[in-house]
DNA sequence: ATTACAAATGCAAGCGCTTGCATAAAATAA
DNA sequence: TTATTTTATGCAAGCGCTTGCATTTGTAAT
């Protein structure tokens, strides 16, 4: 094996010795410090650019007592929802000088508290944080409110959690999305609702129950399935409702991906899309346009959520007074061809 | 505003204090240095807990060295294969004790040479990378090699920076995927190639272009397409090869999303899938089950290639010798009902 | 020219942890 | 018991940068 070429690193040090100055002045100049003179800073930077000078980002942390690191926990990254989000806060983390670490829970608590200890350790200056479904007991967010490290949270959140909250409005989405179909002309609306322990399904539950009866409508409970929305529910709920004697004629399903295995079960049931059922999801994925018929669905606004996440995440690490502690955000409806005028 | 506590953090100072013993002690005893008693090494663990002391990450790099983080560069998380590879890296980055921090370039190498100065001042371990599609030049990871800062890239790799490369045989995947479609009796093979100044299309490109030639079917220019893949690029494709008089009956699609576009562009200008059509796509996503006509394709292991790529950087870290310079690994032909009996 | 003040730079401590070396304590050998 | 190891702990420097305060230099006011 060959020997490793041990360069050591350039430092401000070297900076200094090279202009006979003290590093103190070189650490000022190159952070553009007020007190020192034009002249000098000049000189500092060019040299430092000469020599192939990287600030260590380790070392001023540790001075600083602040990492410019703001720490990223989400249930997967998989989902394009979190996807959007991630890019949402990267993004914005980026454009403020700040470095993120990412960590994902896979719908884990446990996971989601040993994340938490990683990203104390690190000492991230900020988090934002999706909850797990499950996440009951918020405790392992204690260390961080304690020291006044700010914790923002989007879309599965806590409000036992002191810090900025960033929600969909789950209800109207549900509530769009069911009346959306009763005004097709359906009359016998399900839904594939996800697990109770989460507010988000709850909300979205809700929204469904009330669309229903402001329409006039019955909700009968076998139209109503609450599950882990996994593949498998999904294909079950299908194969319940189509042998109930009076099969529903319109679905809505609480997430993307069950939205998806609905229309692809009925629809290899031999249930005709949209003439016999129209379905509609809470949440959109690029594919809901490729698939036959076209998969209307009620859009969430990823990008936008983890933008604002860390928007106020940074207002907080600056002691700026954040925008609110709750924000409520638009939701669009993708009407495609999965619903469909009775 | 409230006022903010300000609980200084426990250091091992205080634990030191608290046992009267020497900060040196109690780092030893927390790292189980083989020279500290059992009897000791219990009493300060115990004290740690009690008083809620967490290592502090960053103090420990600085003075060791050694961040224990490991820097991601891709392309963009949004695409299914790197949203896989990263949860690969991710896997096995934790279980080895590393953090990891992740960016995206957008495929646009400004944004990669950026992020590499990022990774630099944070003073990784070690970097992931899948470099632009338009990556020509590598200039920008010399810094690493210089100070022996293993750089491990997958998928659209390097030769010009040394380091463990993984990749998948996409000569092969293409050869396969083309094979495949004249084995159902396809005569008139097409392909839309991605941009040649990509190793990864090339190889694609070659794989398709040596599948014709030993069926002995012909190459006709016109069959081959070069794009930059973007959707535009896919209906145009589809576009001009519905125009033509010799109209192709089997097409390869260098990409997934591609892929999906060419299918459904083809089905809406009216051609029956698959029997006037067949269509396989290289790289596989969801969504490729839920299409109608389900899009075949051949799969890239992208969770494998994320996991390979940190198992052989790990390894570079702790000075092992890497398992090779490159490694080819096995892709799945899924055959679904877009490639069709002729 | 003398004092007063502002501008520019240097000194030195400190951030929290690690680690080579010295030292003290305990255990073994002579 | 004394010399010699072995075992356990402490000392102090150092990682590279930041920053409050002291100091020097230059400039304006008296």
């Amino acid at each position: 094996m060959a020997l490793k070429e041990q360069k050591r690193e350039i430092t401000i040090n070297d900076i200094a010795k090279e202009l006979n100055i003290s590093p103190s002045t070189v650490s000022r100049a190159l952070n553009d410090n007020a007190k020192i003179s034009e002249a000098t800073k000049e000189k500092v930077k060019a040299v430092a650019q000469d020599l192939g000078y990287e600030l260590n980002l380790v070392a001023s942390s540790l001075s600083k007592n602040k990492t410019n690191v703001i720490g990223v926990i989400i249930p997967n990254i998989g989902s394009q929802f979190f996807a959007k989000a991630l890019s949402g806060i990267q993004e914005v983390a980026r454009a403020n000088g700040y470095n993120v670490i990412i960590c994902q829970t896979n719908e884990s608590v446990q996971q989601e508290v040993d994340m938490t200890r990683v990203m104390n350790s690190a000492r991230v200056d900020g988090l934002v944080c999706c909850l797990t479904m499950e996440t009951k007991d918020v405790g392992h967010f204690d260390v961080f409110t304690k020291k006044g490290i700010p914790v923002a949270m989007f879309d599965r959140v806590s409000y036992a959690v002191p810090g900025p909250k960033i929600v969909v409005d789950n209800y109207e989405a549900a509530y769009t999305a069911t009346e959306h179909l009763i005004n097709l002309g359906c009359k016998r609306v399900a839904h594939l609702a996800g697990t109770t322990s989460s507010k988000v399904f709850c909300d979205r539950t809700e929204g469904f129950k009330d669309a229903l009866q402001k329409n006039d409508l019955p909700l009968l409970p076998q139209y109503l399935l609450s599950s882990d929305l996994t593949e498998q529910d999904a294909r079950d709920a299908v194969r319940i409702w189509m042998n109930l004697p009076d099969k529903p004629d319109g679905i809505v399903a609480a997430s993307a991906s069950s939205g998806l295995i609905i229309s692809a079960a009925a629809k290899s049931a031999g249930v005709r899309l949209p003439e016999d059922l129209s379905i509609i999801s809470l949440g959109n994925e690029r594919c809901n346009e490729f698939v036959t018929p076209s998969l209307s669905a009620v859009d969430m606004p990823g990008y936008d959520m983890g933008k604002s996440a860390v928007e106020q995440l940074i207002k907080c690490i600056k002691s700026e007074k954040v925008d609110s502690s709750i924000t409520l955000k638009p939701i669009q409806l993708l009407i495609r061809n999965s619903s469909f005028k009775h």
